[in-house]
DNA sequence: AGCAAAGCGATGTGATCACATTGTTCTAAT
DNA sequence: ATTAGAACAATGTGATCACATCGCTTTGCT
């Protein structure tokens, strides 16, 4: 099953990252009507042909793109909450992970980019929504189980139901992001509010 | 200027907007991607020719049905509020007003993902995110304004910065709403958390 | 009545698209 | 050495697209 270092089929994987790479940077910089084959080809440097070859239908290109949106988006807050500490405190990690929803560099700003317009592609294609309701339902749940180890604590109040919370949280920093990707906030206000509104769940 | 009821340039308007409302009903139904001169038409139930006649580029095409998608749904909000209260609560305007943006039939559902779609446009098309900003500038600016006013009544604390106040409640009350749209969360419980929010305002 | 412009359907056009097909080179197992 | 399949590049194909053009009819002003 699983392709040796060498030989046919040893750079497969890298390949197809190669060129799902390409379409995650033309969807950031141009939307998704953007992405065509040839556009894909030129972006990452090689073949129509060999785009075609990889991905054999456009929409499984435009999945494995989304796919791996989504694992670098991960991979980038996974490494940020490792970064700030291992043994976490609930609070410290629930603020870097939200914090990581707000635009605040290029690349950031990229990644939410593309998020919005899969976002967008998801309204029109129940592959991509399915996806992205399981990928919440587990990124809530995880926020959910930070609050709710607040909650153990005693430093938020038992008052409060952490999904609906956790929730909420979310909807705010996703709202706030996207009023930075158009121009409209600047990411240091979104991230005040977002932050205060974390305060505000621990007050 | 303005053309007389009668004779030629007499519907013109109106026809401007039933094509621009066949193209509200195909993003709504089938996303931005999917809205063509031919679409566009079979679904007005006019020719081709007639699309290109009244918008000769795609591009006005488009943006006519933007700002069609912003009257109509100001026009519905207006209408909700007018017909609650004349000389109104600040409070209920708001909650009003702010209930409004999450989806609660198929008609605001249609509106919302025309919504969500013209902002992911926005992303990639300069012309869309600067009408957007000066939709948005204002919107908020009314939000703030009856923040503002629940706080010189006293019922809001002067702790609190009304254009920031209104900045996070809209993008809370948009990042439901788009939760709202792929299903991963009902109405009920979107609406919820936003009059939470607005009476922790009010608190 | 005559004329210019609007309204509008029909058809043409070049570009682009997703995808199919073909052919060549390379690799690895036999 | 042979061979099957992977890895491509190149070319073909039919559809669709935005938009141009043409031509006819209607309308309203003079």
């Amino acid at each position: 099953m699983s392709r040796g270092i060498r030989g046919v089929g040893a750079q497969h994987e890298q390949r197809r990252t190669e060129i799902a790479d390409a379409v995650l940077a033309i969807v950031a910089e141009r939307g998704l009507a953007a992405v065509s084959q040839s556009a894909v080809a030129a972006q990452a440097g090689v073949s129509a042909g060999r785009v075609q070859h990889y991905f054999p239908a456009k929409q499984q290109l435009i999945e494995a793109a989304f796919e791996r949106g989504n694992h670098l988006s991960s991979a980038r807050i996974r490494q940020q909450v490792g970064r700030d500490l291992e043994a976490a405190d609930a609070r410290l990690v629930l603020t870097t992970v939200l914090a990581e929803l707000i635009p605040y560099d290029a690349a950031t700003r990229a990644h939410m980019r593309v998020r919005q317009a899969f976002h967008a592609l998801a309204l029109a294609d129940e592959v991509i929504a399915a996806r992205l309701r399981l990928l919440y339902d587990d990124f809530h749940r995880q926020m959910a189980d930070l609050i709710g180890e607040g909650r153990r604590s005693g430093r938020i109040t038992a008052a409060l139901d952490p999904h609906q919370s956790a929730l909420a949280l979310v909807a705010l920093a996703e709202g706030l992001a996207s009023y930075v990707l158009i121009d409209l906030t600047c990411a240091g206000t979104a991230r005040e509010l977002l932050l205060a509104a974390v305060a505000d769940l621990y007050r």
